[in-house]
DNA sequence: GTCTATATCATGATAGAC
DNA sequence: GTCTATCATGATATAGAC
């Protein structure tokens, strides 16, 4: 019997493809994608070129692959909270809680997702506003609305004005701006932020 | 009398120098840094290699120095605001409504100070940040913090959910993900924002 | 599926005439 | 100061053995 992939990931620590989208998340976020030429992403993953072009068409490829992976990672939290809580008040504050934990245990993670100009190397990505989870949210803030906790207003103002200071502050962190951890700020973010929309 | 560089610009509508950075800027918001080569912007500029490298050290230097002359230019508008009005509350929704404006009218200037990553490119640029027009919002913040307009806590913070709302917005428009202007959404905004951080 | 070796090409930067 | 022509480098991507 051949080995399948699960006995492979055990033996290898993980299969090549795994590999690669790790080390192309770390040196696309170090030193960008223009910086990274797949030699290096090759190198660093301990894998040969010709691997890399076996499980990706091209550079951009390997890309979209760590785009797609990452984004819907972040749906599958947010169907999570939405699970568990109800208000949206509740909601929201569980996802900064999330957003900032998030941004301290893969800060690449964070970056690739939210702070890559991905139009520049991923033509045919949506843009990070228009994509799922920032969808999701402001679905979470017209039920809001709905629910009489939000005031009445442009759900896309309403959710930018509500997680905007929040997302602020999580670039800046990743900028090296911010010396203290993120979680330490969340209860003044999240009084700003609520006091923002609240009724 | 040999021509005066006013006489000239007069003359070529702007000199070289002038030339490169309005095609830099074009194409660097366009395409990216590094999808735009120096050969590009020459004939995008209409100079030749020879004249670009003569005007600047390298391709990095062009980045820089588009960088410097915006950043520039917004410290003084921000100095001009602080010279016309003396309440927090006033200076902050002059900046959030001239931010709009410059958005609209120069996006392309907008989006290479706000949106670009110039660390890939421009590794000795300080993070958009902590760079000095940021720097001004705080000290506006906390003067209003002295005053008794905003409550009292960490600037940072306080700066962050003050203008997160309006940033995110920006960075939504540039996108393209809003379709209306920008100007048409300041009351919305601007309430949310106010009462985030207002006494 | 994985590897090495290589083809092809575009870019940043320079040389040197004018 | 401006130009054309050219160099040198390093990148993406492919070919083909194993």
């Amino acid at each position: 019997m051949g080995r399948s992939p699960a006995t492979r990931r055990k033996r290898d620590a993980a299969a090549p493809r795994e590999r690669v989208l790790a080390s192309a998340l770390r040196l696309f976020t170090r030193h960008g994608y223009f910086n990274t030429s797949v030699h290096d992403i090759a190198r660093h993953a301990g894998v040969s070129i010709g691997s890399i072009y076996h499980h990706f068409q091209d550079k951009e490829d390997i890309a979209h692959a760590l785009y797609a992976d990452l984004l819907a990672r972040m749906v599958g939290r947010i169907e999570q909270i939405r699970a568990v809580h109800t208000t949206a008040r509740d909601r929201c504050r569980t996802l900064m809680v999330q957003l900032f934990r998030i941004t301290e245990e893969q800060p690449e993670a964070m970056e690739f997702m939210l702070y890559a100009k991905h139009r520049e190397f991923l033509p045919s990505a949506t843009p990070v506003c228009s994509s799922k989870p920032f969808a999701m949210m402001r679905e979470m803030v017209r039920e809001g609305m709905e629910r009489g906790e939000i005031r009445s207003m442009d759900p896309m103002i309403a959710s930018t004005c509500l997680f905007g200071g929040a997302m602020r502050l999580i670039t800046a962190r990743l900028d090296g701006v911010l010396r203290e951890p993120l979680p330490a700020q969340l209860e003044a973010v999240w009084e700003c932020s609520w006091r923002a929309v609240a009724v």
